[in-house]
Order: C-alpha cells, then sequence, then structure tokens
DNA sequence: ATAATGTCCGACCCCACAAGTCCTATATTC
DNA sequence: GAATATAGGACTTGTGGGGTCGGACATTAT
C-alpha cells in the first residue's frame, strides 16, 4: 500500500553505492547483485533503465560497468522513480491517464483534494536526492 | 505505483458524501453505490471497516445506514488509510513488519534515508482531513 | 408474524502486475 | 578467440487488489 516497489529500492541501493565509490570507477551488476544480495537479472534490467534515463553511463565488454552520469546532489529521488517506473510517483492513476483512465473523472469528488496531496508528494521525492541517502 | 487504493478512494468519497449532509441524516450503501457508481459489495465492506474503525456509526434494520461519528475536521486521511488497509501509508515494507519482513533489514543501506521519506509522508497525511474535501 | 430492507461477515474468484528467470546477442579486453 | 561485461526480448510465477456471492442478523412497516 503507497509502497515503493522493489525494482526502485534497488535502484536506490545500486546508485548510493556508486555514490560512494570514488569517481570514475565502475561498478558491475555483479558486485552489486553479491554486496546486497539482490537478484542479477532485475537488477540488470534496472541498471539498463538507469542507462537510457541518463542517470548512470555504462562501459561494455570485460572491465566494463556502470558509473555515475550526474553528480549524487543532482540525482533527485523523483527522477529515478520515473526512470524505473515509467511513471511518476502518482496517488491516484487519474492524474497519469487523464479522463480515459478513470470512469469516475468527471464526477469524482476527490479528485482535486487529492491533487493537493499529489503537489505535497512531488514536492517531497523532488526535494531528496541521492547526496542524502549516502 | 504508490498510489492510494481504490478502497481508500472509495472510502473517502463516501466520507465526504456524509460529511456534507445534514448532521445525523443516515446514508445507506446502496445511495452511495448509485450515485458515485462504486461496486456494492465491496463498498459495504468499507464501511464495515469503517465502523470498526469508529469513524462512522452504523444503525441496522430498514431506515439503518451509516452516520458520521466525528466531525469531518477531526477524521484524518492517515486514520482512514490506516482503518481501511490495516496499515499506515508506507513507502517500504521494513517500517511495518520490521527485521521479520525483509531479508535486507540489517544491511539495507537505504532504510534510514527513507525513514525521513517515511516521516514527511506521515505528517502529509497527518495534517490532511476529511474537511478539505468537502 | 412476516415481508421488506438494511447491515454484517466469511468465503471465494479473477486477473493485472510486480518480481524474478532464462536465453541469446553484442561489445570489449587480454 | 576465450572470458566477461552489458543489452534486451520472452517467459514464468506469486501475490494482492478488486470484485462477487451467499447467508445471517437487525429493524421497521404492514
Amino acid at each position: 500500500m503507497l509502497q515503493l516497489s522493489k525494482k526502485v529500492e534497488y535502484g536506490l541501493i545500486a546508485l548510493r553505492h556508486m555514490a560512494m565509490k570514488p569517481n570514475g570507477n565502475v561498478v558491475t551488476t555483479k558486485e552489486l547483485a553479491n554486496e546486497y544480495d539482490l537478484p542479477y537479472e532485475l537488477l540488470a534490467k534496472i541498471m539498463q533503465k538507469l542507462v537510457k534515463g541518463g542517470v548512470v553511463r555504462s562501459l561494455q565488454g570485460v572491465k566494463g560497468g556502470y558509473t555515475l552520469a550526474q553528480k549524487p546532489s543532482e540525482l533527485k529521488v523523483a527522477s529515478i522513480i520515473r526512470i524505473i517506473e515509467d511513471s511518476k510517483p502518482m496517488v491516484a492513476e487519474c492524474y497519469t491517464d487523464g479522463p480515459d483512465g478513470c470512469y469516475l473523472f468527471y464526477n469524482c469528488t476527490i479528485r482535486r483534494p487529492l491533487g493537493k496531496l499529489q503537489r505535497n508528494l512531488n514536492v517531497l521525492f523532488d526535494r531528496m536526492t541521492v547526496q542524502e541517502i549516502i
């Protein structure tokens, strides 16, 4: 209920790990999976998403791996969630999908008030960065 | 992702509806289900939970129904969620279940930082009341 | 008293989606 | 060219949210 997904958790753990390494130091999926006992393949997928999201850079081949593409202080948790989940953290689907996503939409009486909650939530996730979880 | 459940949404809609009725006016599940086109049985379950949670009072029999047991300004959204979901809104399960709930627990590197997020979230849901969604 | 109409509540189904797995292709190093 | 890394599509599995059904009990009206 209202929880972050495992994917996001794993992603944050990985990013934190990288943020603590000396700059430019590559980290492999294997290393991460071993260190934190995370499912390798799943983590690999997450890392690939982070690459596409521009959060980390990848180096292929032997001696390959990942490095941060941005400073930890610039990596907003909100962005990480958006990249990994393909959507912002939302309190209700109607804020993403619009009228088509919810058959109540037009006569939904709690949409506006929830909007307030949503905005506060946005602020929360926008403020927090990877820097803070080191 | 991080969404409120339908149950909570329905519950809020119902409470709002009741909050707008003249004091002491009973509202039936049927009336609510029709008015907002919500699944009757599910809504009934939710209402029962709200009764157990002390948020609404029930009157059985013909002419029965529900009335608010508290002022709308006293009905915190946080409480509603807790009552309907049997748990507080949590960003990660480890905050409810403790060590047994997550095999990472002791070497989880993001638990403490997420705790900050959690506390902020608590404040958010504690501040908002049914009064505000009228 | 009995029919009508409401709550109460346990048991159940369904399915979308999160979580995790498997397999193959491609890049890089030595 | 062998070893080791990422890239990525396809697949399986498990769980929980959402929804349904059926019957018991309470109250009122006739």
